[in-house]
RNA sequence: GCGAGCGUAGCCAAGUGGUUAAGGCAGUGGAUUGUGGUUCCACCAUUCGCGGGUUCGAGUCCCGUCGUUCGCCCCA
């Protein structure tokens, strides 16, 4: 059959599910809109160099994951496999920094060629912050603090925050070279990823899951020990500012996150309620992008949340709301019909969810529809109410029905309302 | 990119090489041509993701392909 399927990796969203993702965006917009985030919406994709420079061109994003193609005119694009990058171009590209410290948020699609799996998709979508201009730790610490917010409003537990300072460029480059050092001798007996990576990308080997590996990078030097002086007490700022916020925290000094542009803080929330892809937020400071791409000397600090792993314990938690209607609008007849559509539109303006039988089946079938839709109340329509121009309204739950007028009915909206409101409870 | 499992209706499924592809939920129509929640009846897969092969015979075995799930890798 000739029937055309979703590429792999990318998925319908569907109404049912739907409601999940609203109550997220909504949760996030309030949450972020309180602390004076705003919006920014960069485009989908961008020109390549971009996200070769931003994230660094070593990393597994750069190197096998992006989508890029060539457009008419020859131009090297890619669609945008993380939010940051397009954040900080058009930070620059707008000259926001003359601004002041800029507090923005996004959310959106990001697409990534990597297998799919249990909370990875090759589109999927992040929510994400970014706070441009501070280099302060209490900017690392609002930050985190909303992430966690966030997810605690939408009532997620078994979260775990994990966080570790990388420490500035130059720390890096120390600690990069002391890695090396310790790790050269034992190059044989590293698993072969690692062995790749000693000289394109050595902190992510601290990462490694190889048994061998990990034991070997047990007594490989902390990266904390190459940290400056100021490093050091920025790192120790967060920490005490987390715990003054009551957010419990776990210092993990393996973790090295995959893009190349963090410094300092990288931090990562995880769930115990996620098969292999745990990581629902993941985020840090970083302080030399903005400059790396071209724009002023300016201190950052970001992360992103993904929503379809949200999603996923969203779901564990709570079956997806269903819209129910407060009156089903039952009508049987050419002139009724054309009545009860009447009625349904006024009725919605008025507030009330209406939802309308349009089937024309016997009265019998509509009421067992109207059952079934969750309504409060039917509203019945025939030749008889359309002729002397009154609807009859049956209260579902009791069975009691009464004949109202039509302009009547409308004139008594907070009744029906606060009766309605009493019904559902 | 690598390894393993799975793929029967909108959903959950039975089916283990023998010909009419169980059953349940949902849906539609009727019993009930103006009154629901229970019940009863009928309809709802010329076909088992797709393509090819083996066989007298394939949903069932083989190969390929697509999708999906789990893990590696990576990340949100």
């Amino acid at each position: 059959m000739g029937a055309i399927q979703a590429l792999r990796g990318t998925k319908d969203i569907l109404p049912e599910e739907v409601s999940y993702w609203q109550l997220i965006e909504q949760t996030a917009k309030e949450i972020l809109t309180r602390a004076v985030y705003q919006e920014i919406r960069p485009p989908i994709f961008e020109q390549t160099d971009l996200f070769a420079r931003g994230i660094g061109e070593a990393t597994d994003i750069v190197g096998k994951e992006m989508y890029t193609f060539k457009d008419r005119s020859d131009r090297s694009i890619t669609l945008r496999p993380e939010g940051t990058a397009g954040v900080v171009r058009s930070f620059i590209s707008n000259n926001l920094y003359a601004q002041g410290i800029q507090r923005l948020w996004y959310t959106g699609a990001m697409f990534r060629y990597e297998r799919p799996q249990a909370g990875r998709q090759r589109q999927f979508h992040q929510i994400g912050l970014e706070l441009l201009g501070s280099g302060s730790p209490r900017a690392d610490v609002e930050a985190i603090a909303l992430a966690t917010e966030i997810l605690q409003t939408l009532g997620l537990k078994n979260l775990q925050l994990d966080i570790n300072s990388v420490g500035r460029g130059e720390d890096r480059q120390r600690y990069r070279e002391a890695l090396v050092k310790y790790l050269e001798p034992y190059k044989s007996e590293l698993d072969k990823d690692s062995r790749d990576r000693l000289t394109r990308n050595p902190l992510r080997i601290l990462d490694s899951k190889d048994k061998k590996t990990q034991e070997i990078a047990q007594n490989a030097p902390k990266i904390i020990d190459s940290l400056s002086d100021e490093s050091k007490k920025h790192f120790d700022t967060v920490l005490q500012l987390l715990t003054d916020l009551g957010i419990s925290y776990q210092i993990d000094r393996c973790l090295v996150r995959g893009l190349d542009y963090y410094t300092h803080t990288a931090f990562e929330i995880k769930s115990a309620d996620l098969g292999a892809q745990a990581t629902v937020c993941g985020g840090g400071r970083y302080d030399g992008l903005v400059a790396e791409l071209g724009g002023p000397d300016t201190q950052a600090v970001g992360w992103a949340i993904g929503m379809e792993r949200l999603v996923l314990l969203l779901q564990q938690l709570q079956s997806s709301p269903v819209i129910q209607p407060d009156f089903y609008l039952i009508s049987r007849g050419k002139k009724a019909e054309a009545r009860g559509l009447v009625l349904a539109q006024k009725l919605r303006s008025a507030g009330f969810i209406v939802e309308l039988d349009l089937s024309g089946s016997a009265f019998g079938k509509q009421f067992k529809r109207g059952d079934r839709s969750g309504a409060v109340a039917c509203l019945v329509l025939g030749d008889a109410e359309a002729e002397n121009q009154t609807v009859n309204l049956k209260w579902l739950a009791s069975g009691e029905q009464q004949a109202i007028g039509q302009h009547d009915l409308l004139g008594m909206t907070e009744e029906l309302k606060s009766k309605i409101c009493q019904l559902r409870n």
